[in-house]
DNA sequence: GGCAAAATGTAGCCTTGGCTTCATCATGGG
DNA sequence: CCCATGATGAAGCCAAGGCTACATTTTGCC
């Protein structure tokens, strides 16, 4: 631990108090409430973020069974771009999840809640993708852009995109 | 491969000549071209993701900066609801990439590259916040949303969603 | 001016999601 | 029919990003 050299030399400190806010001595920074929702807010996106990865493996696991008649662990893990380990080990959470189950070397199969959130999905996929497209934005460009935009559009905005989109 | 013979093919839309002799009792998987293109899709979005912690800590960094005239790592952990240790190990990571930089128990200031961030990060915050407000999300759904898909949306989209708005 | 409380920092644990390496299994071509 | 080869699975390493618990420093208040 190099912890030393702690000599605060007494620099223009207390010239910085940016003490705005009301007129009590309360402190400058924004009423808790503010700092609340905002705090709810990141919880918000980092759960959608915990649970994007999952969301995707559904989708390509789904769009595998029904355009090959099977999914197999090695072509999920070409489609995602990662190692078959990896896909695997994500595969056995899909399992824990209860979204998926297969036997050994046998392929995964969806389970019915995995159907269901595979086709929830595969849904905001579209819908996002033709939202980016009826705002003008490339297709590749979309398509890329939705795989990541899609795990944080709530029901509220995927209604107004369809809303916006004539649906 | 599978013997059976699985027509229906997402690639036989129009354009994209990267199809593969089909001629021949070929794999049914699609062209190593379209994974391919698949794949590099999720590794952006994977690489999206990663950044975005990062994002999100210089936006409320630079915000604290301006407005309250200091950034404590106590305000930044209740802001983005965490606790100080996880932000207190998310600042050291922003000083090793030279975002920002501090010491000990003096609050934290970004460097010349984490301001640039800042700003950068902001303005795609609020053009996204603008953008799903015009399209009618609720004003908190729509901040919700955009702390997730604001690190997704490519150059491109962005000035899309500007065109859009009349900007 | 001193001290208790608050803020800050450290250590260590856990899960996720990447990777490589190696072992095992299944299958199709010869 | 057999086995070479590719697919699958298991193990173990690493970094990120959470957490709690504890140690240390600063500060506010009497
Ligand atoms: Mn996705
Ligand atoms: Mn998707
Ligand atoms: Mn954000
Ligand atoms: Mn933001």
């Amino acid at each position: 631990m190099e912890g030393d050299a702690m000599m605060p030399d007494a620099e223009a400190e207390d010239a910085a108090p940016a003490g705005d806010a009301a007129s009590e001595g309360a402190p400058a920074g924004l009423p808790d409430a503010v700092a609340a929702q905002e705090a709810a807010r990141h919880a918000n996106a980092r759960s959608a973020r915990a649970s994007a990865l999952l969301h995707d493996y559904v989708e390509l696991i789904d769009d595998l069974l029904n355009v090959e008649g099977e999914a197999r662990p090695t072509d999920i893990a070409r489609r995602l771009g990662v190692s078959h380990a990896t896909a695997i080990k994500a595969i056995a959470r899909l399992k824990r999840e209860g979204l998926a189950h297969s036997r050994p070397y046998r392929g995964v199969f969806l389970t019915e809640a995995g159907r269901a959130l595979a086709a929830e999905v595969r849904a905001r996929h579209r819908l996002v993708v033709d939202l980016l497209r009826a705002l003008g934005v490339p297709e590749d460009v979309a398509e890329s852009d939705a795989e990541g935009i899609e795990h944080h559009v709530s029901g509220e905005t995927l209604k107004a995109f369809e809303r916006f989109l004539g649906r």
